[in-house]
DNA sequence: GAGTGGTCTAGACCACGAG
DNA sequence: TCGTGGTCTAGACCACTCA
């Protein structure tokens, strides 16, 4: 445990502790690559590397044109696995806003496996882009088959809680909810509607929720910036086998 | 959808596209990065950044001192979540080693909260490494308290079965699992330990697993490398308000 | 020792943001 | 226009693997 060879992780780590320990604060920039390239006797490729690294781990946004900037700390995004809906959610949700585009389009590639239902079957997506605040927050397409979901939705709605309410009339209580996470480097689309670097992974979850006839109802794929999201499951063992009583 | 105005991108694309049409197969080594660079007419330098992109997608493993080679098709490491240890899991295991370092321990740092026990109590720790075949597969330091741990396991345990049999026996069926997952760059160490460059994230798994009585008896920290590791989460709701039969 | 990737240098030129 | 970060070059030298 005392492996820092390279130039660039000792600056990384130097760089790291003046922010931790507020030298530099949250929201400053740095000063000019050029600058703390002659200041470490560095050069420019190698200053930059070193701060690839602490922009991999969230501690700091670069801005073309502009500088490199300390981050806030952030207000981490918590997503929460397993069935949802039926109870109301703890929301604690503060100015969280999402805009929610619907469109109509057919089952295709993994939808097809996903959802359990042949080629082109008719189905709603709805894109779900989330904010708080200013900055954004994670990126949804959820699939529901045609005729479980509402069919008076505005192409624009106002409000996420109003779709997810009408989904809730038309269909079973959720039973299963089956969820895989993954990370992977972002799409540069991605990239661009998060405002994270292509340097930054996300967190991919792909969840897929089915009713009491084991019919699957909705599958859904998110996608949350890595440096601030977590995923969060709780599972809750009955006993079946000894039928203790709790 | 057409922004591609970067050598390294472009090489990136070409070399993934050799990839995915089989021009080049799994196992194989690419030509050298300098001659990658002379073919390319670009320089060392960005001829690697183009493969520290394939790299971060998984399509690339670099070895240093032997080459750049392609990934066979990735088995993936699967991270089963929720109350296991019950009933046999469904191994499907092929030959992975897993080796196991127990030492003592007292509770500090985060395993204080984790654990909800006050600081310095005696712990026992499992250091484990997973290999599948030549590959490092995971990494996971498990903490137990002390009172609930075997005290007649050697230093090097040959197998982590017998050690989870042994846990099993001393305490009563675990109800209830916590699991947080998030993604992050390895660390240095675990970088090394897995095999896979500091520019690709892993998945970095929280467990803590509670018996029937609520007492934490367990908490786990996995690191899984994240080009070929997810994980999986079902979640069942008994529909207790409503009763249903199933 | 030959060949490979890993790190680094000292520049050049381009693209973006703000005044 | 000026200062910033983004991309890239043409090398050098070191560390690792393998015959």
């Amino acid at each position: 445990m005392q492996p820092m060879p390279s130039h660039r992780q000792a600056i990384a780590a130097d760089i790291r502790n003046q922010i931790s320990t507020g030298q530099i604060k949250a929201g400053e920039r740095l000063p000019s690559e050029a600058r703390l390239a002659s200041r470490y006797t560095v050069s420019t490729a190698t200053l930059r590397s070193a701060l690839a690294v602490l922009q991999g781990e969230g501690l700091v946004e670069k801005i073309h044109g502009k500088g490199n900037y300390v981050r806030y700390p952030l207000r981490r995004i918590t997503y929460v696995g397993g069935v949802r809906g039926t109870k109301a959610e703890p929301p604690a949700e503060s100015a969280l806003r999402i805009s929610v585009r619907t469109t109509n389009v057919q089952a295709h590639g993994q939808l097809i496996d996903l959802l359990r239902v042949p080629a082109d079957t008719p189905l709603t997506e709805y894109f779900c882009l989330s904010h708080e605040g200013e900055s954004p927050h994670s990126l949804a397409r959820i699939y529901v088959p045609r005729d479980l979901s509402p069919t008076d939705v505005p192409d624009e709605s106002p409000c996420f809680k109003c779709i997810e309410a009408q989904l809730a009339v038309l269909r079973p209580p959720l039973t299963e909810v089956r969820e895989r996470v993954t990370t992977r480097p972002p799409t540069p689309e991605e990239a661009a509607s998060l405002r994270i670097s292509s340097a930054l992974a996300v967190l991919a979850i792909t969840r897929v929720a089915a009713d009491n006839t084991g019919r699957v109802v909705e599958a859904g794929l998110s996608v949350l910036p890595g440096d601030r999201a977590d995923a969060f499951f709780t599972t809750r063992h009955m006993t079946e086998e000894k039928g203790k009583s709790e």
